[in-house]
RNA sequence: GGCUGUUUAGCUCAGUUGGUAGAGCGCAUCGUUUACAUCGAUGAUGUCGGGGGUUCGAGCCCCUCAACAGCCACCA
């Protein structure tokens, strides 16, 4: 054995493992299994620190192997619709090109080949990382058969009644091209103003003048003594021109600035509840490019909310409308992906009714069904879950499967078209004003994107081969061009990766019938609402059961100021350089060492460096121990016909069987940083700097006062260390592995890998 | 606006049935013809955020204040 212990050899042990078949798990009905479904990481982000905590599993999954379970960790890429192709447009974009100069097709085969390249890389780096992963059941959130069941998920919900269409307001990027959910919306502090502005009889004060375009009526409290004969008056809209009404709105807060309210119905989502209530006119001035193209005077058009602003304001100072402007801070939703604020807009769009399916999911967690570690996020998802809102599901992207709704163009002449000619040329228009001049070839090979009126009469169709219109049996049909968020399809995720058979759940395949519900359910808390919540409400709808019965959150990792890692920041460790530098055993390590549960933590070099130390001593306390062994061959090295006597020797079994009970407990309540803790603590103070420096001393003939004792030293030694071995093995596989190889060799060892051999029971001496 | 965390040695942080304060890194002194300098021995530094309470006893339970962080949220 060398003096230190090198990594190199990890490559080597992987692949032993792998092809011992360590990691794919028979299944067995005599046992209960344990199961995981690894958190799909995105296709095309390369490995991070919190991949790399996806340690945390493999010692869950590497403890129940030991422990003689079934055990089935599941691994996956997702395709991450927004994320994914948010990053593939500012790779186009530096090379001077937008989504827009590239039909769907194109743009969707494009996206798909620059992510293959990184989502092979990332099998290979959780590979390099150790995570005993069963390759052989991986999957890909696009691949068949993954997408023929959710689409199929979407038609049940669409039969039950869940799904619509609808045309609220919804938080648009303009940026992005697409809309969000609640979820995805960034609330920002805002430095801004309150502008009052004269509108003929009163005044209103606004964040936002230039909505003022799109204003149908003025709201104000019937309470209000200032107001309330106003009420069923009519003012003339400044700048515009438009007769607008004075209504009364029980919402409207007296107090604040004027307490009168101008109502934009189209661009705002409170003015959007007022005008549906009292049957307002609904008036968009922004389109979904971001730009006032829509329903305003010629001199406003064309322009951002920003520019809009600047001459509204200018304008209506001029003729001394503005009555005064103040100073205000108020929240403002941002898109989470790009950052820019987002434009409450009107846009048709595709709703899941989510109070049947919260309501079950609201059950699960407190009757137990599902479990929460730490439990205080309990209590967030449950917040979260009673007042949830439905779900916008549809996404304007193309990098995703589309919603399988079909539309007839020649039922509904009216739907706005979006695609490139054969010359390659942007053509925008309603499909009436085009049928004459483009073929529907032409159309739909081109299409980029179709907007359908939200009364248009849609075809559900999982199979993709409707042809004719039911109604008129045209044959120009074109498919929505919306996308599902990612979350729909991830939100799937255990119950098609294991075989679930949408079809017929009870043909689904054994491993789902063996390995569902999963066991654990390990994440950051970062997506509990976007991915478990969306989980464990899928799950119980589909099969009545929920896909994994306990929730562990685990701790984040943070640069030395408390800082999320991010690659923007400049701030991120690369696992994969540590894992060279130190040894993938240390980088494991110090994600755990010490750790206390779902908190924020600073992974630093000098510590990945102390647990380097730490592995380097596991491996030369072995080398001694191997020393000692071949110095006296003929000394038995079992420790059951050991007479132990010696204190010390008693001592140190003793503390042995101490840390075998704790660590088991540790790790079965997640306790993980406790765990590991212990374990070095036992290792290197108890084992190495007591134990075996004593050993030293009984073992030396010359030693005046030294009685020789290696008929007992020599089993406590060997004792000590393979069942050292074996608890840390989940924490840190590869040197320990490597160390057992050794002996095995030596000792004729009869489980023939650690991986796979016994943990460790509490010995009698 | 609602909710949740955090505050312990110079730094980063552990510390769940309440019982004489811990680790890693760093620091100081000494040691080592060896399993390991990726080492060993010894040592220093803490009114466990402030205040109050419960208790024989509180870092740990309760109340309160403060600072910091995060999550959720359609109020102009």
């Amino acid at each position: 054995m060398d003096k230190s212990y090198s990594s190199a050899t990890e490559a080597d042990i992987y692949r032993s493992w792998e092809k011992s078949g360590a990691f794919t798990p028979k299944i067995d009905k005599s046992k209960t299994p344990f199961s995981i479904v690894l958190p799909l990481p995105n296709a095309s982000d390369p490995m991070h620190m919190g991949h790399a905590l996806f340690t945390i599993q493999d010692i869950l999954v590497r403890y129940h192997r030991m422990l003689g379970d079934p055990t089935l960790w599941l691994p996956g890429a997702d395709h991450a619709g927004i994320e994914t192709q948010f990053v593939f447009e500012k790779k186009l974009q530096k090379e001077g090109k937008s989504r827009f100069d590239y039909d769907r097709q194109t743009l969707y085969k494009m996206i798909w080949d620059f992510v293959e390249e990184n989502r092979i890389l990332n099998q290979f780096q959780m590979k390099k990382l150790g995570f005993s992963m069963d390759w052989t059941r991986y999957h890909y959130s696009l691949e068949p058969k993954i997408v023929d069941n959710v689409l199929l998920t979407f038609k049940k919900l669409y039969d039950d009644g869940l799904i619509y269409r609808d045309e609220k307001i919804v938080n648009y990027c303009t940026h992005c091209g697409t809309a969000f959910s609640n979820l995805e919306v960034v609330h920002k502090t805002v430095y801004s103003h309150l502008w009052y502005i004269k509108y003929g009889l009163l005044t209103v004060a606004t964040t936002r003048p230039e909505t003022m375009l799109g204003d149908t009526a003025i709201a104000v409290n019937p309470k209000d003594k200032r107001y309330k004969n106003l009420i069923g008056k009519k003012i003339l809209l400044p700048l515009v021109n438009r007769e607008i009404p004075i209504i009364g709105e029980e919402s409207i807060d007296i107090k604040f600035g004027t307490g009168a309210v101008k109502v934009t119905p189209s661009h705002s989502p409170e003015d959007y509840d007022i005008a549906k209530k009292h049957n307002l006119e609904f008036i968009r001035i922004f389109d979904y490019d971001g730009k006032s193209n829509l329903n305003v005077p010629e001199k406003y058009r064309g322009y951002f909310p920003s520019q809009v602003r600047q001459m509204v304001i200018d304008d209506l100072t001029a003729v001394g409308l503005i009555e005064k402007i103040e100073d205000y801070s108020h929240e403002v939703g941002h898109c989470y992906r790009c950052g820019c604020p987002l434009e409450p807009i009107t846009a048709p769009q595709w709703y899941l009714r989510i109070a049947p399916l919260a309501k079950p999911a609201i059950e699960a967690a407190q009757n137990g069904d599902v479990k929460f570690f730490p439990s205080r996020f309990k209590k967030a998802y449950l917040t979260w879950m009673e007042s949830i809102r439905d779900w916008n599901i549809s996404r304007q992207i193309v990098w995703g499967p589309r919603i399988p709704a079909w539309y007839c163009l020649d039922c509904h002449p009216d739907i706005k078209l979006n695609f490139l000619d054969k010359n390659k040329n942007i053509v925008t228009g309603f499909y009436k004003d085009l049928k004459d001049k483009y073929s529907f070839e032409e159309i739909k090979n081109g299409l980029q994107s179709l907007i359908a009126p939200v009364d248009a009469k849609y075809i559900v169709d999982c199979s993709s081969k409707i042809e004719n219109c039911p109604n008129c049996h045209s044959t120009s049909l074109l498919q929505e061009t919306d996308t599902f968020d990612t979350w729909f399809l991830s939100g799937q995720w255990p119950l098609n990766t294991l075989g679930f058979n949408p079809k017929d759940p009870s043909k689904s395949s054994p491993d789902f019938a063996y390995f569902y519900p999963t066991s654990v359910m390990d994440t950051l808390w970062d997506i509990l609402f976007f991915w478990v919540a969306r989980m464990i409400m899928f799950g119980l709808y589909l099969t009545k059961e929920v896909p994994f019965k306990t929730v562990h959150l685990h701790s984040r990792v943070v640069d030395a100021k408390g800082q999320k890692m991010s690659k923007s920041k400049g701030n991120v460790i690369d696992p994969l350089v540590m894992t060279e530098k130190y040894g993938t055993d240390a980088l494991r390590m110090s994600l755990v060492y010490g750790i206390a549960p779902a908190s924020d933590f600073v992974v630093s070099e000098d510590k990945i460096r102390a647990q380097r130390n730490f592995v380097n001593k596991i491996w030369n306390a072995s080398r001694f121990v191997l020393m000692v062994v071949d110095k006296f061959p003929k000394v038995g090295a079992s420790l059951a016909g050991a007479q132990i006597t010696n204190p010390d020797d008693i001592s140190i079994l003793t503390n042995l069987n101490k840390i075998i009970t704790s660590t088991t407990s540790d790790i079965n309540r997640y306790h993980f940083g406790q765990a590991s803790e212990n374990l070095y603590q036992f290792f290197w103070h108890d084992f190495c700097d007591i134990y075996i420096e004593k050993a030293k001393d009984r073992l030396d003939p010359s030693k005046p006062t030294g009685e020789v004792g290696e008929e007992d030293v020599v089993p406590v030694l060997l004792a000590v260390l393979i069942t050292s071995l074996k608890l840390l093995h989940p924490f840190i596989p590869f040197v320990t592995e490597s160390v057992y190889q050794i002996l095995r060799e030596k000792l004729n060892l009869d489980e023939a890998q650690l991986i796979t051999a016994s943990w460790p029971e509490v010995l009698s001496f």
